[in-house]
DNA sequence: CGATGCTA
DNA sequence: TAGCATCGG
């Protein structure tokens, strides 16, 4: 939902090689739900496998990697940690309707791709398989018990992590300096946005940042009408914090707690480790969903130069800081 | 989305 | 070999 943000952020345009040997926390859901609905067939459906299983995002995070890899920049994967999430309360219809259809979706091609484009769904049957995939390349990867992009940024913070990339600016909110979105591997580009910059240029702290969100709507609270981004900085500015705004509009909602989600967000301690990726596992597990060898040959050939290449420049400058 | 294939 | 179209086998 961040995207209200996007009047006032700062957004810079730099080249991915920049940050070679950083370690970026990656929003996972992020790209998941970004694969599965962009990676389709002609009919609009999730490429699949034989026995039906989705692919999308499995050939998605895989040349992901590669390319990251090959730009010498180390991922972390972060998902969300609770099936049912805080923002859309799935109720127990809701429930009822994905467990129908997930019932049909061996007949129903119709059903399959709307069912791989449900949050609730992907939460449920494929995140966890999708991280043992991550975690054949090596690569550290964590459930967080609430929002990924709270606990991406405790990474970024606990300076485990460079930055986070995620396709919304949510990440601000929890304080995280270093946003980084809409990549580009084939221009071999990514925005950039900074947090400091952000506050900077319009003179306000991390809080009021949080208190103009608040005034626009994010993804806990609907926010207020006539608040867009300009009368919200605006009045945050004027007043100094929502609670001075909250006096003088006559509002009566609890705005202290939306305020604390992201002042004191529910995370956990986690030191990402990397090893070298399984060629031979991650071969067989995409046999197994029916890549075609070609691709996994030449992709996995891919991977382990730029992993190869990655150690070398690593240990280079890990000895000239001895 | 990113890879691959085709065309000139 | 770059630029466009289509595939994901």
């Amino acid at each position: 939902m961040g995207t209200k943000l996007k009047d006032i952020v700062n957004i810079k345009t730099i080249k991915l090689r920049e940050l070679g040997l950083k370690t970026l926390a990656v929003d996972g859901c992020n790209l998941l739900f970004k694969y599965t609905s962009k990676i389709k067939t002609k009919q609009n459906y999730v490429i699949q496998d034989r026995l039906g299983r989705p692919k999308s995002h499995l050939q998605g995070f895989f040349y992901f990697i590669i390319n990251l890899f090959e730009r010498k920049i180390k991922p972390v994967f972060v998902f969300d940690g609770i099936p049912l999430d805080t923002k859309r309360n799935y109720g127990k219809k809701e429930l009822k309707r994905i467990n129908f259809l997930f019932k049909q979706y061996k007949r129903s091609d119709e059903n399959k791709s709307k069912l791989f484009r449900n949050k609730f769904f992907l939460y449920k049957f494929i995140i966890e398989d999708l991280m043992d995939f991550i975690r054949l390349f090596g690569i550290p990867v964590i459930r967080g018990p609430s929002e990924g992009e709270a606990q991406a940024t405790r990474l970024v913070k606990e300076k485990l992590a460079y930055g986070v990339i995620s396709s919304d600016y949510d990440c601000l909110l929890y304080g995280c300096p270093r946003i980084y979105k809409n990549w580009s591997f084939k221009r071999d580009i990514i925005e950039f946005i900074s947090l400091n910059d952000t506050l900077d240029t319009h003179k306000i702290t991390n809080e009021q940042l949080i208190d103009i969100s608040i005034l626009m709507g994010n993804d806990y609270f609907p926010g207020y009408k006539g608040f867009g981004p300009v009368k919200s900085l605006k009045e945050i500015k004027k007043f100094g914090n929502i609670f001075e705004i909250k006096k003088e509009y006559n509002l009566n909602d609890d705005l202290n707690s939306i305020r604390n989600i992201f002042l004191n967000p529910y995370t956990v301690s986690f030191n990402p480790k990397y090893q070298a990726p399984n060629p031979a596992v991650i071969s067989e597990y995409l046999v197994n969903r029916d890549f075609s060898p070609k691709r996994i040959k030449k992709g996995i050939s891919r991977l382990m130069n730029a992993y190869k290449n990655i150690m070398i420049k690593q240990t280079t400058i890990n000895q000239y800081f001895q």
